[in-house]
DNA sequence: AAAACTCCCAACCGCGTGCCT
DNA sequence: AAGGCACGCGGTTGGGAGTTT
């Protein structure tokens, strides 16, 4: 069903965004919450289509954003994501909750695909003729049709590739579990296990660059935003940075990544203090929704299966008790 | 110094899906 | 059942930044 594009009207604006818009539309959101983004043009004048407010948004402004520096475990992850499931970058970001599917996306197709090239080129020849199959099987799934009669049959092949893909990616996380200075394996690991309310999540030691656009965006525009509402700059300043200085970076993450009760930075008035909870329930609010989206076998079933192998439990067996449409598009 | 080239990523586009009337 | 609408997803692209010649 057809539907005529939601930005071709005359005087919808395109293009990048300004520090102005992002005010209007976190202010907007902070107060409405997301969703609802055909609202948001209409009730804020902003000359942005719904679409774009809400790309914006999830790929910049959400809180709980990180942004560049990939580690090795997020690199090893997304390649073994990419290789389970296929060019599904929604389904890829919901593992890696402070990724956007955008980035990911944007990541592979500059960094990791040329890397994977590179391995595959560098391998010896006749481990390129023993593993092409299994490449074009596991690492480009979506572009082999396999058709449904063979289904079964390259289930238990692919669930076993898969299975060693991950426990590879996995086994480096479990490492690093104990390792305090390994910051990034660390919160994936908390959050994953927080989400599947598995366990409390442990002590968190994460360095301050952790959140530097989106999160510092998010709370640097609101509470400036508020206190100075409007107000044209008449005189001109040197960047937005200046206009909106920043809070500690402690704050920020006290704030976003603990939310409710470790917030320091929301103890100084009541504005502020309703921008920080808004802003983490926001962020605990959007990666709920995530999880809950995804029609895939959650991290907790994989990590248990693939950690569980003492146990002898079959795969198939894990995989049976998810309903089949949800795996459906898996292979 | 500057032109040419490459890289990267924010944003756009089109399609699919689900919900509502 | 059919049509309309809102939203989400994946592919693609434009242009700024960085690098090379």
């Amino acid at each position: 069903m057809g539907r005529p594009p939601c930005c071709d009207k005359v005087g919808v604006k395109k293009g990048p965004w300004t520090p102005e818009e992002d005010i209007i539309i976190v202010s907007y959101i902070q107060e409405h919450g997301p969703g609802n983004w055909r609202s948001i043009p209409t009730n804020t004048g902003l000359l942005r289509c719904s679409k774009s407010c809400r790309l914006r948004w999830t790929n910049y402004l959400r809180p709980g954003i990180k942004r560049g520096n990939f580690t090795d475990q997020e690199e090893k992850m997304i390649i073994h994501l990419q290789a389970l499931l296929g060019n599904r970058w929604a389904a890829i970001a919901s593992y890696l909750p402070q990724r956007t599917d955008n980035d990911i996306k944007n990541y592979w197709n500059t960094h990791l695909k040329k890397k994977l090239g590179k391995i595959q080129n560098s391998s010896s020849e006749e481990e390129n003729h023993h593993c092409s199959k299994r490449l074009n099987s596991s690492l480009l799934p979506s572009e082999n049709a396999i058709s449904r009669g063979k289904w079964e049959r390259r289930l238990q092949t692919d669930i076993h590739m898969a299975k060693q893909a991950l426990c590879e990616a996995l086994s480096l996380d479990n490492k690093s579990i104990n390792m305090p200075e390994s910051s990034s394996s660390t919160n994936f690991h908390s959050q994953i296990f927080h989400q599947q309310s598995m366990l409390p999540p442990p002590h968190i030691n994460h360095t301050t660059s952790t959140y530097t656009s989106s999160a510092e965006n998010i709370a640097r525009l609101l509470p400036n935003w508020i206190k100075k509402p409007q107000k044209p700059s008449h005189k001109p300043t040197n960047s937005f940075k200046e206009q909106f200085p920043s809070p500690s970076s402690e704050d920020l993450e006290n704030s976003l990544l603990f939310g409710f009760n470790n917030s320091n930075y929301s103890s100084n008035s009541e504005v502020s203090q309703s921008v920080s909870t808004e802003t983490t329930s926001l962020l605990h609010d959007d990666s709920k929704l995530n999880i809950e989206s995804v029609q895939l076998p959650p991290i907790g079933y994989l990590e248990k299966w693939l950690l569980d192998d003492a146990t002898g439990q079959e795969p198939k067996e894990i995989f049976m008790n998810l309903s089949l449409e949800g795996t459906d598009g898996l292979f």
